[in-house]
DNA sequence: TGTACATCAGTGAACGCGCGTTCACTGATGTAC
DNA sequence: TGTACATCAGTGAACGCGCGTTCACTGATGTAC
């Protein structure tokens, strides 16, 4: 399969970097547009793989470290792997449309830090009050969807894992397409900081 | 000047938004990436115009309120124009490396929001204990170059500040690039949630 | 006021290139008897 | 064990297209006398 190593969005430079000549590709692939999807899928995958292997070697017992280590998974697969992380959170490749089943693979990678949270927030003992402020995030979010893969968070929560999430990618991208540049001097250290932050503000309050 | 509405990347592109023929953009451009160049400068500039207006139309003794109206500025803008937003905040264009002086135009938009939360600071009383945690921001930050853009604000803020701003283009670019597709319904109050959760974190506490 | 000439914005044809896609083909591997 | 044939992965030439770039050109506008 047409899966490692694929950096480019051309039919015929993924051909050439398989070794093999741009035709050969048309066995496996009707079109260059399912030939992408593939692509994508893939990237998805595996972006998604390692975050999972990530956090299990990590116990639920210690959700912060679980979401420093899938966090810190992400940003290491992006920095390997930068033409395919370009390809899923970089700009949309104009003219192209991703099918419908492209959203369960891209869900795989936040699934990861939504059942870090999740099951944070499942083992804690701390008071969700949800009823009284489900008023307030009324019609914000997609609230079925989320109930099957965030249940029993607080709709406020949920709205931060959400908001968490595209921080972490926003720090990503930032480093990586080098927007950072000029301002953050140790990639390292600052991203470690972005995270905690993050599981500060989604994971249930430490009990002491 | 080749300036509004320019969507595509492509030199021919251009000339045809212009109503132009291709070779006509040549007297102006020496080349492409020249061309690309000034597209850059012009969004980078247009989006830092839009949050200096919406800045200015709020007095700085309410940094909450200015920080929230700046940021939507952003927002608007991007949604107004995806396809310069996407230039500059998207994947990088393969083959084009930005030229120097693209950096100041690219600091105007964040230099807003860096300019609220440094006059925020410098008006509240709240304590900066920097001394103390300088030691372990240490090495993260490019401070020499931050001192003259937030000058007089905690290191610790400062980084903070950097985060929220990937959180800020990160939120947007989700929305933009279809991340939020399936977990936010409600756009325009996830994102009034998501830039009040970030003045929160990065403006001096509130003097009741 | 009128002619002569320079300036300058834009035209249009042409180039070589990489792209996505097609199509007839080659040659190795697997199966049938 | 050996021949005959089907399957299948990959080849290579060709296509039409849009791209960036060049070059000689046209025709309108501005300046000089």
């Amino acid at each position: 399969m047409a899966a490692k190593g694929a950096s480019g969005l051309s039919l015929r430079e993924v051909a050439r970097e398989m070794g093999v000549v741009s035709s050969a590709l048309y066995r496996y692939f009707p079109t260059r547009d399912d030939l992408l999807t593939a692509l994508i899928v893939d990237a998805y995958n595996d972006v998604g793989a390692s975050a999972e292997r990530a956090a299990h070697r990590v116990p639920p017992s210690e959700p912060r470290r679980r979401f420093h280590a899938a966090a810190s998974a992400i940003r290491k697969w992006a920095k390997t792997n930068p033409n395919e992380y370009a390809l899923v959170y970089g700009s949309p490749v104009p003219g192209y449309e991703a099918p419908q089943f492209t959203i369960e693979p891209a869900a795989r990678v936040a699934l990861v830090l939504g059942s870090i949270i999740t099951d944070a927030w499942r083992e804690s003992r701390a008071e969700v009050s949800e009823e009284n402020e489900a008023s307030a995030m009324k019609g914000v979010l997609e609230t079925r969807n989320l109930d099957a893969v965030m249940p029993g968070v607080p709709e406020s929560v949920r709205a931060l894992s959400l908001m968490v999430w595209a921080q972490i990618i926003g720090c990503i991208s930032f480093e990586l397409f080098g927007h950072y540049k000029g301002s953050v001097r140790n990639f390292n250290r600052f991203f470690v900081m972005v995270v905690d932050e993050a599981a500060t503000l989604v994971l249930p309050p430490e009990r002491v």
